[in-house]
DNA sequence: GATAAATTTGCAATCGTTTGCATTATCGGT
DNA sequence: ACCGATAATGCAAACGATTGCAAATTTATC
């Protein structure tokens, strides 16, 4: 309604008989200021319904109090958009942002320009960078680490890298989700995602160690490289599956979504899960026990997560820099593999 | 790095020779200032690597480029932060509002305090807000629209409303469904969902009409009261069956998430679907599909919604007033309601 | 070549808070 | 009642971009 008079610091300042210094320091519950004129003027403000426009609070204090979360996507395509494992840690990082006073500026790889850095810091939209995906190309990233820009990426911790990543231990991960599938008696284990991707490629060492240290053969017809969306999945086991048969008795998703596209297409084929084929997923969505058979798979703890890497962030808002951090992971053993 | 001297528009001026007005103009392409001064100006910029500082602009301009997103929960409980549904509307809208050259705020309503105009409209942080979800009360919503600030509201269009909402045909949505399973025989049906909540009553009144319609009894032992989680939707579905045994065989459910909970339920009970319960959900999450049986569900085109909502949105920006819109849905029809 | 008209540019105030420093009020002690 | 110390307040200069208006420059006209 009445947005054009709105209520300055000055204006309540006048009301309150007082300076602009003193409304400005009371309403910050400043000691500076005598009790009681604290009193007054903060009720005067809620009486007001007064609050500080936080445009020129930022130009002054140079602080924006927000910080800029960035889904990095790889392609174009909605799904990976959508994807519910990404959207979980932007919900968890909310949350944790919410409880330290900050905001979170949602944005995704595709929207802005290529430099973060400038973009988000030096335009003062922003007080810090979370970066969720490390992707397929990580430029971008090393672009705003560069910069000198407080920076937290969610990817995989394990990688030397100059800025502080946090995330699961990706080849542990998959490594036990492989073993977990030849202590299952399965023998020919595909590999179903994308080894290009910095995280994938990570969990796919972890296959092929697993494989290694169990005297299995690596055999290049057991990769099958995919994209991280169920509807991919789905398409690629349907197409290896019309090209070459069953060849296969075991799968290591690198996503629950993954998992979960690849479990349709047996289905579809009446192979039953897990007796002609077991499956180990990645991610432990909220999904992932509600399917039937419920899904095994390595869960990643995206709320510890979240709260480490808003940690690492607000170290670095004060000068302390940052390490890498990797948080535990955990087999969830439901029932998609079957037991021996 | 170098954040101390940061480059200014004043510093540009001067390395340019011109005085900071002409670089502004430049800058956006203001057609005052010749064309061969602007590009060198431009050149300069980029080469320079600056950029604007954006709460200098915001403070001068008092346009602040920023939609502010809350998602409106009832209960403090994570669960619902993490619904799929909601979270795609996010996405999309992040999608959208990018595209008009708008950034996302994200908020819950756990944050913020209780006076959303004044939080982010009075102080700044945003030039309008979007709720997700009408909730149980819709008291702080309505607080916003007496404030006048530009408000869109994600909810159930068909009820009177001072303010613009946009949203599905809830009612009809869950007519079409109950019609449905009336369709396939079945007989028993009930209704999992929150008749309190705003959207869900106009589904609970959907779900009413079709059976007065198809002259079966209303029984308010067949209204099975529940979270809007598949967690809650599963325990509530175990306690009924566990208390009254299997008494029915079709399920309106006012969620995917829900259906899929319920349908866990019953799957542990060796009861099929949809031979012996045939269950239709809402919403038709990405998840729906891949589901087995693939799920029933009366779909929300949340991509279409989105482009409304910041449609909607911005006339009100351009002091236009914006009315509510209703979306169509579509029944999505799968497997899990038996053939007739 | 002088003047009017059109095109470019610059001046300076403004947006609303914050904060170092100067100033004024208060208080205890003698 | 006076003085020094301490507490409480106010002054005024930032922060950096935008924009109405004035000034300067160029172009057109006779």
């Amino acid at each position: 309604m009445s947005n054009e008079n709105k209520l300055t610091l000055a204006g309540l300042a006048k009301v309150a008989g007082v300076s602009t210094s003193t409304v400005s320091r009371a309403l910050k519950d400043n000691p500076l200021i005598k009790k009681e004129t604290r009193n007054k003027i903060q009720a005067l403000a809620a009486e007001y319904n007064f609050s500080l426009n936080h445009a020129a609070s930022r130009l002054r204090t140079q602080k924006t109090n927000v910080v800029a979360v960035i889904l990095n996507l790889d392609d174009e395509t909605d799904q990976s958009i959508s994807d519910p494992f990404l959207l979980k840690v932007v919900g968890d990082l909310n949350q944790v942002l919410n409880k330290h006073g900050y905001e979170l500026l949602l944005s995704n790889s595709l929207m802005a320009n290529d430099d973060w850095a400038n973009y988000y810091i030096s335009s003062s939209r922003a007080d810090g960078i979370i970066v969720i995906g490390q992707g397929k190309s990580t430029q971008k990233i090393e672009k705003v680490a560069k910069s000198g820009a407080p920076l937290v990426v969610w990817g995989d911790p394990t990688t030397k890298s100059t800025y502080s990543v946090v995330g699961s231990n990706n080849e542990l991960g998959c490594f036990l989700a492989t073993k977990h599938l030849i202590d299952a008696n399965c023998r020919n284990i595909l590999f179903v995602g994308d080894p290009e991707h910095a995280e994938m490629s990570e969990r796919y060492k972890g296959y092929k160690r697993a494989l290694f240290e169990n005297k299995l053969a690596l055999n290049s017809h057991f990769t099958l490289s995919c994209d991280i969306t169920s509807k991919d999945a789905y398409e690629k086991i349907n197409d290896i599956i019309l090209a070459k048969g069953l060849f296969f008795d075991g799968i290591v998703a690198t996503s629950d979504m993954v998992a979960l596209g690849a479990m349709k297409a047996l289905k579809e084929r009446y192979i039953n899960i897990p007796s002609d084929v077991s499956i180990v997923g990645f991610d432990d969505i909220a999904m992932a026990e509600l399917f039937h058979p419920a899904l095994t798979t390595v869960k990643q703890d995206t709320k510890l997560a979240s709260k480490i890497m808003v940690e690492q962030l607000l170290k670095q808002f004060e000068q302390q820099n940052a390490d890498s951090v990797v948080v535990d992971i955990e087999l969830i053993t439901r029932k998609s593999v079957k037991e021996v």
